[in-house]
DNA sequence: TCTGGGGTCCTAGGACCC
DNA sequence: TCTGGGGTCCTAGGACCC
């Protein structure tokens, strides 16, 4: 398995990047991408903004304090999806292997390209020139035997770095390397490996397995695999890749709120978002889940299992009032979520009754429309006031291209 | 001007059935 | 007056990724 050679493509400060290529006067200028609500957090920011400590996950005042010159582009969906597909494309003509992990990330698996474009090296450079030629986007890649490593190489070198871990520097790349990072390493992990006196990746490579395993159950193996650089996990190109598992959305709010109609109304919102996702991708779900952010932060969710899969917005709707009438409020709302599991892949089918049937053509056409001129262009009644939220959320870092990947409809 | 949004996987306990 | 045991479904919450 390890006879292979893996890419990983990391756009480079992917959202900044794409405005600055769309809007020259922001070329070499430092600029964050934001939400386009009030309350928001930095999205993206170019290297020049980078260079004054800001970050991703910052507030605004925070950035403009680094860095008082910084220009704030409110976050373009479309613009990032564009750009992503097309470049995802282009990863194509080099190998049939491309996993899209997220919306400026991607492995390639090009151990069968060789022979054709020499090396990976090679197909690396080809890619990086005909991205910044087209788009002015620089990107990282890493080329390693596995994903994992190549992961890890693509970070070592940014911007615009080329990193490969061949075979033979697998052990002495690991040895000093802290192991947060590695991917599926986060802060917890990390502080728990830390008290065991496990520092680096040659630590944990190290490390009894068995220790690891009483400590974390089933991942301890998994973890000393990982710590030794190996990984047999596949690059799973689009076609292939598992059926989604869930469909969500959430948002906060502009302002706290605790009035029932006013909870209710972004609930409605917030449900047709979910069914209108989940009926273009032809999934039902079964279970309901509403989750609920305080004004203080904490945050909880509880879901309903229902009789049946829904994906009508009605439906979804019904289940969150259920589950919001269960709860007893107990401080102003920041965010609400709604979002469907266990589900199911429907096939189309009409209705049996005339009713039913009038109610699917309705919703039929009030999807199609809304797909063609963006959310909410026909929507409930009760909706119509809540106008200021038109559009307003915002596109996750992670979003994949094609949105809910390869849904096979049986 | 306090702190975004969309996912997956895992655990643990309880209900329920055979 | 009895305390097994496996399997599945459900709920809640946490860690992690982008």
């Amino acid at each position: 398995m390890d006879n292979r050679v893996v890419m990983h493509l990391d756009m480079n400060s992917f959202f900044a990047s794409v405005e600055q290529s769309y809007n020259p006067d922001l070329k070499g200028k430092p600029i964050v991408v934001t939400g386009s609500q009030q309350r928001t957090v930095i999205l993206t920011a170019s290297y020049e903004a980078r260079k004054f400590g800001v970050k991703t996950g910052m507030m605004l005042h925070e950035a403009k304090r680094l860095c008082p010159e910084v220009i704030m582009v409110p976050a373009d969906n479309r613009k990032y999806t564009h750009t992503s597909a097309q470049i995802m494309k282009m990863m194509l003509d080099y190998t049939p292997l491309v996993e899209v992990f997220s919306i400026d990330e991607a492995f390639l698996d090009v151990t069968h390209s060789l022979s054709i474009f020499t090396s990976a090296e090679n197909i690396s450079y080809l890619l990086k020139a005909r991205i910044k030629h087209q788009f002015d986007i620089t990107c990282s890649i890493g080329i390693a035997p596995n994903k994992l490593l190549a992961k890890l190489a693509s970070e070592m070198m940014k911007p615009d770095g080329l990193t490969i871990i061949t075979p033979d520097k697998v052990s002495s790349t690991l040895e000093h390397m802290p192991i947060k990072e590695l991917c599926g390493i986060g802060k917890k992990m990390e502080r728990h490996l830390n008290m065991m006196g496990i520092y680096t990746c040659g630590d944990l490579g190290r490390c009894d397995e068995g220790r690891l395993k009483r400590k974390f159950g089933i991942i301890g193996s998994r973890l000393k695999q990982m710590g030794q650089g190996i990984d047999d996990s596949p690059v799973i190109p689009a076609e292939d890749a598992e059926e989604v598992k869930s469909v969500g959305h959430s948002m906060t709010l502009k302002r706290d709120i605790s009035s029932r109609n006013e909870i209710l109304r972004y609930l409605l919102q917030l449900s047709e978002m979910v069914g209108r996702r989940a009926r273009r991708c032809g999934v039902a779900g079964k279970t309901v889940h509403l989750t609920i952010r305080y004004a203080d932060f904490s945050t909880f969710g509880k879901q309903e299992t229902l009789s049946c899969h829904v994906n009508q917005s009605d439906d979804i709707y019904q289940g969150a009032i259920k589950i919001l009438d269960s709860i007893e409020l107990e401080q102003p709302v920041r965010l609400l979520g709604v979002r469907i599991t266990n589900l199911c892949y429907q096939r189309e089918q009409l209705p049996l009754f005339e009713e039913e049937r009038r109610k699917a053509f309705m919703i039929n056409a009030m999807d199609t429309v809304n797909d063609r001129f963006g959310d909410f262009t026909v929507t409930y009644g009760s909706l119509l006031g809540n106008n200021e939220e038109k559009g307003s959320h915002v596109i996750s870092p992670a979003w994949k291209p094609e949105g809910i990947r390869n849904v096979q409809v049986r």
